[in-house]
DNA sequence: GCGTGTCACGTACGCTGTACGTACGTCAAT
DNA sequence: ATTGACGTACGTACAGCGTACGTGACACGC
């Protein structure tokens, strides 16, 4: 019996297996052993599936939250098995980053994300920020780690190699090493580190205005704020 | 007479005015008053005619880069250049994205952001690890902006604002105002801000690293890492 | 038995990318 | 002046696409 569960599964494998050009609803028909049309039984249209496909790939995110652990490692556990699941359906990934996707699937991470941030003491307004700008990052992490890259990130290596003028582009040139290697795990876990300590920082700023004015001049996130700024 | 600049540029305005579904060999070809397989003396592919309009779309980056200014500033103005672009083409820039480019288009901005980090006073390593933290961050918020977001970052306002059971996810409940609305700018510029200090801790760290233990203790960017990690 | 639904299927239409053969310039060597 | 090579534009043709539509097989309450 066919449904809209075996449709869905088989694209995602289909999707994996093949790359994402391969995908049409004939072939999952094939793949499936029915007619092309037995599937616009259970599916609306191929973009349709495709939204499905994201969803799916979205729910399938394992949450291992451990409300005992401070923020800061909640917040590195989510944004990890997000990511996870990217590595585990990149080509799939691909679908879900470039679809705008309306459905409450993946609202969890949310609820979850904006719960820990809350914890760790924003407001509703700066929490809801600070996601959305962790979310950029670990998207556009994952576009680059994914093969899709936008441009230059680990950049083709060979093709390249020499190619490049030392005398256009002298740092291009100095750099290239660092450039043409680059390990996403490092990679990850250095920008991830980067951000969370940033909004340690802000957070802890926002104790501090909120303990009064009387210590508000002691070092901690007041200095590092000016060192910032100047 | 037909030329792969005007290809590419009627492929660009077609993608714009009605959106990369749109665009087809048939199509681009219409609009240039032309037969189809005349493109194909100036373009070998339909997927290499994608990797050109990309790399048109990147070239278009302004450069406005201020030498005297500090570095921080150069890299806000950067970032927002490479925005203003996507703003600007808004939808080529989602095949920008979506295409894995492995030409030199768009080394310039590389370079200048290299460059600038290294003035920062970055090793080579870390200002490459910068920049591709940075790009990740760009691309993902201009991933949600420009409207293929990869999920509930501006959430779909209206269509959904009764279908959170607020039992299930009451932090998303609560904060459903702050997640319907979204100043993109302000978004943008919220998280900009906060790399650029987070960036900048990481400089003065490694300057207090570098200048001697003695005074390396001082209050600053010590006391805000310390402050972060507890 | 008989409507009424659901589900798998086949056919058909208009679209796609592009391989291939053709026809018409222009330029170089004869 | 004639010839040949070459580059460019074009038309035709083919395999594949998404999907609208109609048909037939089966299960159900009456």
């Amino acid at each position: 019996m066919l449904n809209r569960n075996r449709i869905v599964t088989a694209a995602v494998e289909l999707i994996e297996r093949e790359g994402a050009d391969a995908v049409s609803m004939r072939r999952i028909a094939a793949e499936l052993g029915v007619g092309v049309m037995s599937l616009y039984n259970h599916v609306p249209s191929k973009a349709a599936l495709l939204d499905a496909v994201a969803e799916d790939v979205l729910s399938r995110i394992g949450f291992t939250d451990d409300p005992s652990a401070h923020w800061t490692e909640r917040v590195r556990i989510q944004a990890r098995a997000f990511r996870r699941i990217a590595h585990h359906y990149p080509r799939s990934t691909m679908v879900v980053v470039s679809r705008q996707l309306s459905s409450t699937a993946g609202l969890l991470p949310v609820e979850r994300a904006l719960a820990t941030l809350r914890e760790a003491g924003f407001d509703g307004r700066e929490a809801v920020r600070m996601l959305r700008m962790f979310i950029a990052y670990v998207v556009g992490s994952l576009l680059r780690e994914v093969g899709v890259t936008p441009t230059f990130a680990p950049v083709r290596a060979d093709a390249i190699i020499a190619e490049v003028d030392p005398a256009l582009f002298p740092v291009v040139s100095e750099l290239r090493p660092h450039l043409d290697s680059c390990d996403h795990d490092e990679e990850f876990e250095f920008g991830l580190e980067l951000l969370v300590q940033a909004m340690a920082v802000r957070a802890a700023a926002r104790a501090d205005a909120q303990a009064g004015r009387g210590a508000g001049e002691r070092g901690g996130g007041r200095a590092g704020h000016g060192g910032a700024r100047q």
